[in-house]
DNA sequence: TCCTCATATACTACAACGGGAATATACGTG
DNA sequence: CACGTATATTCCCGTTGTAGTATATGAGGA
């Protein structure tokens, strides 16, 4: 049993990451994850197992099912990683400071489900570059 | 070869993390980065390949030696990744706040709206639950 | 040119991970 | 209590990634 796994190997997983990205909007039954993302049910419950059990997900019994929703602190877990290279990028300050913006709203108990546009984030760039390699 | 590698699989690896958190500070020959990290030389030299073809480090010939330095791009991907889980930590924004003020000493011309906003610290519930797990 | 240092590559073995199929467990219902 | 649904777990296997050792390439100096 690996328990001592690093944050970045429990998210270097594809399909964990699906399910991450799909627990953001709201939490989902293992059912709702299996059908929406198109994976078998063994699959998305030992992926929610690692999840689990790396502090990424909690789960709440509902009857026969189990609603999973996200955990934050192993995200800040990444966020403080990445905060050491930060200042590579330091360009793109203001997209911090709108991030601030966003954040301070309520946190919605219910899956009232406002999703509205918010504003343009920061486009992730990929700079396609010069290739290097050798 | 596994061009289409994502940014998570790269930094998955905690060699890699080492090495990049040791280009952090500066650029450094493979052979210091071997000596520092204590790792075999064909060791440090494939994960640098890696890195290379990734698109988070670049290296400079130096005579015989080969100098790595860090390049910003990818890591700005996970950054754009995290974004959609940042509401979820919302509580410590004044953290986030702090980087902005350290960060803007070094940052080109950005009128910089004030940075001072009232928070309100909506504590998004994710508090006490540990058990679960099964 | 030959030698040496610095780095890259090739080859091999091994261990870990993920998927699929089958099965087990838990819960609610008739 | 038997049954169906929802989820978890087990077993097996193919793939992939990494370390290690040995070797190749390339540049500088005597």
């Amino acid at each position: 049993m690996r328990s001592v796994e690093s944050v970045f190997e429990i998210i270097a997983e594809p399909n964990r990451r699906a399910i991450l990205s799909l627990l953001a909007s709201s939490q989902q039954s293992v059912g709702e994850i299996e059908h929406q993302l198109r994976m078998t049910q063994p699959t998305v419950s030992k992926h929610l197992r690692v999840l689990r059990e790396a502090g990424f997900v909690e789960s709440m019994v509902d009857a026969q099912r189990r609603l999973y929703r996200l955990k934050p602190e192993r995200f800040q877990e990444v966020d403080a990683w990445l905060a050491q290279f930060r200042r590579f990028w330091s360009a793109h300050v203001d997209a911090l400071e709108r991030h601030l913006d966003r954040m301070d709203g309520s946190t919605p108990r219910k899956p009232a489900s406002t999703k509205k546009k918010a504003r343009k984030t920061t486009r992730p760039n990929h700079g396609r570059d010069k290739g290097e390699t050798k």
